[in-house]
DNA sequence: GGATCAAATATCCTATAGGATCGGCGGACC
DNA sequence: GGTCCGCCGATCCTATAGGATATTTGATCC
């Protein structure tokens, strides 16, 4: 082995698990809508492209099904999800509404300074996909600064389904969403735990009002 | 086949998929604490218990493992979760706090009639067991009253570590409890939306109060 | 021409065998 | 006596073969 990858080996010799790079890879191509929704997923043809056995990619759709990516029918194999109806759309944001705001007034009470500098709006994104991974580090941040691994985790799981969604109707980068972030940078950084909550509040509810017009 | 088991048969033809069963069966194992937690538990064990091949086991364990019920390492195996620690029951009911008694709300102003009729408070339950599922067959009713289907998910998630931290320490059957179930049952069969929340909450505050006493 | 039935295909589900890796144990060496 | 090294067991990971089932397609009949 020659010395210039020697480093890196040092840094990462951990495998984790083939199931568990399976998992990441087909979440990516259902984030990305390489495999868009309502989409027949083969477990033997994930195995030849992958070219790995079909025990892993079991394992990982396994986990994909529990998390709501895809669903299993007996003798008839795995599809991802169905796009979002606007009752689950209502659902999920009922959701984010109760949670997320009350993440962000914990955020601005206990986040750490160094993660506090990490918070971007996500102003000048070059494209829809960068600004969509700066949307989902954005509210992953806030998510675990209120040091709550539940709500995070929550709040991860919803957000891949509210980027779905955003992604199936190519929505435009929203300025007023970017401006919305500032506002929620701004009073976490001012450590007003009310502040955030109410422009947590506010931003989600109005987020929530540009993806429901492009249902029905 | 005889006839007797026909009418069976015509009650459940639905294989569903042996891995959903093992799911089932491995759940209910930790649940009633055949499987206590920080456990270790193996695949070909498992498989020869219950006489199947690996891969359902393999496919129930990774669905467990994306609820948070086990845990794999590498090369090592998987275990079930470490009984819960201080910093994550704190976790878990501010979680609670903050959805269950959305629900409970939401439950008062739309769960169906049929729905309310079926509601106990657990009184009387004969053993410690019987007022369990009594207690989760409340709050899983009440989750569900309020017709979030990820509200009542995460509920019935979060309810399974609450089930198992109590079996642990075999805790009394709380008469209090039953007093307060009974508070937030007759706030919902009145269609009052703000008490139900209210006792909700309250229940909720007092049950954490009497785990609490269990740890340290 | 439309509907029904049967064969064919694709897929999942199961079972078994073999290779690779990690943790623990005993013995040898310093 | 402490430390290091090789062996062994357990476990996971992979691969392949065979049985069972749902969906599709095509032909036949009305």
């Amino acid at each position: 082995m020659s010395e210039v990858n020697e480093a890196a080996d040092r840094q990462i010799v951990r495998p984790s698990g083939l199931a568990e790079e399976v998992y990441r890879r087909i979440r990516a191509d259902i984030m990305s809508l390489k495999l868009p929704p309502d989409t027949r997923v083969s477990v033997d043809s994930l195995a030849r492209e992958l070219g790995v056995s079909q025990t892993p990619i079991r394992e990982a759709l396994s986990m994909l099904e529990a998390n709501g990516l895809v669903s299993k029918k007996h003798f008839t194999g795995y599809a991802t999800a169905p796009r979002m109806g606007r009752a689950q759309l209502d659902e999920l944001f009922e959701f984010r509404l109760l949670v997320e705001p009350h993440a962000a007034r914990k955020a601005a009470e206990a986040m750490a300074e160094s993660d506090i500098g990490s918070l971007a709006s996500g102003e000048g994104a070059p494209s829809h996909d960068g600004f969509a991974d700066m949307d989902t580090e954005f509210h992953k941040l806030i998510a675990q600064g209120g040091g709550n691994h539940l709500i995070a985790d929550s709040l991860a799981r919803l957000h891949i389904h509210v980027h779905i969604f955003r992604s199936c109707f190519r929505s435009e980068i929203a300025e007023e969403a970017v401006h919305e972030h500032d506002a929620v940078i701004k009073a976490i950084r001012a450590r007003d735990g009310a502040a955030a909550e109410a422009a947590m509040r506010r931003h989600i509810e109005r987020s929530y009002g540009r993806l429901r017009d492009f249902i029905e």
